[in-house]
DNA sequence: CGAAGAAATATTGTCAACAATCTAAATGCA
DNA sequence: TGCATTTAGATTGTTGACAATATTTCTTCG
């Protein structure tokens, strides 16, 4: 798949790796193909993930699909419920405001560093980033547009060299993506524009410019949030994750 | 007990609950009192978690233990290796500056947004908070001390009004507490004061101050640690947890 | 006596069956 | 027919046993 897991392991402790009587897909393959498909929409806010059809999908056993759960579940991309079972995580609109509030704490620091430390490749990389989402956005590709969107950020975040930062503003677009999915309309459509005015920043070295158009890019984004919930509609959760 | 895990349960997604015909304690109190232990410092950098001691001293089943664990992973406060087991966590010295790093780039937001919406009982609140620890400072106890200064952080974090960054903050403050415990010497000893002018700046309704005193602060903190690696001593687990 | 290798022990990872709970269908009654 | 209640089915939570891996202990050889 393309993209994975924001991947903390990097920097700080970490999570068990491979099964070895394990049949079907790994621990990690399970989360990530979950948490892709959540992100891209494939599966809505809300819809039901049972574990029987998890381990269908996957090939796998409830022990291990349960433990794929538990960790969305600590990511908050997924919901718990006792005795009820997991469910794509459907944000609030008051949580959709503390997202973004925080992205906006933290992500004007993230862009700062970025514009101090991005090297030519590293530039060269982001441009050619920026031109992908411009194409899945002229293609009308919405959810893949969604996606781009929000890996052009961790991208950033990934220049400044501080995994655990990396992964805050990871978990942080993934919800992004939930929230969008749920409450968004055409709020994508600008996003990749202000991506290029971003990059214009951080190419001319201007960290405080650069923050100050974050600052603006993320208020943009929320703005064009309409806040009423919708409801979810009937998803096959198998043949969307079986491989 | 006095402090509890950082619950972001009150804005997004959330974790199984109550089990049914669980013996011992439960999902949560597991966590919690695992979280404290460490966060005390009285389960130290590098202890082995064992399944069966643990089972011990909770009186509950593997599984239970295995998934409060997993939890515990994945937020960094233990690290899980294959086959081997589960150990508290033992950030390196780079972990470190990394976790101040992005300390430093949100907490200046949360100050500031204390600073504008706190209220004349939290302030109160605040007040006695810092005067608990210089108590705990001048009585001695360094593990307390490291404590109750995390906790304030958080608290601060609490004021404004945001599950998200609150839940991040707490994150970030607990690592910290290890990271302290493992480098820290006396540094500990000047942030009560420190607590106190940022309590001040808040007062005076002074955001821009009290960001800079916050940045300060930890850049302070942060200056005060050493960076070596040091050897861990056995810890009888059973008798830490036992209930 | 020390080191390398092999058996034995202990610990973790996994699974499959069972118990408890929830959901939905079916029944009975007003 | 419409609503409450009961029963059947499906789903989740839990347990205990088993398999695979690590670790320790013991043996053997240089």
């Amino acid at each position: 798949m393309h993209e994975t897991f924001p991947e903390g392991e990097a920097d700080g402790a970490s999570v068990a790796r491979a099964g070895r009587h394990a049949s079907g897909a790994s621990e990690q393959e399970i989360t990530d193909r979950i948490f892709a498909a959540v992100i891209e929409q494939r599966l809505p806010p809300g819809t039901k993930l049972s574990e029987n059809v998890l381990c269908d999908a996957f090939g796998t056993s409830r022990a291990r699909i349960r433990r794929a759960l538990l960790m969305l579940a600590q990511r908050e991309v997924v919901e718990l419920q006792s005795n009820r079972g997991a469910f794509v995580a459907r944000p609030s609109a008051e949580n959709a405001r503390h997202v973004f509030a925080a992205r906006r704490a933290i992500e004007p620091t993230v862009i700062r560093d970025a514009a101090e430390r991005i090297t030519k490749a590293q530039l060269t990389a982001l441009r050619g980033h920026v031109r992908a989402e411009t194409t899945a956005q002229a293609a009308g590709q919405r959810h893949e547009a969604i996606r781009l969107s929000g890996v052009f950020h961790v991208r950033l975040a990934e220049i400044g060299g501080n995994p655990v930062i990396t992964r805050i503003v990871a978990e942080l677009v993934a919800r992004t993506s939930l929230i969008i999915g749920l409450f968004g309309a055409a709020s994508t459509s600008c996003s990749e524009g202000d991506h290029r005015l971003l990059l214009a920043a951080i190419a001319a070295r201007d960290p405080d410019g650069a923050a100050q158009l974050m600052t603006r890019h993320l208020s943009h984004i929320e703005k064009d949030l309409e806040l009423a919930d919708a409801a979810a509609a009937p998803i096959d959760v198998r043949a969307v994750l079986a491989v």
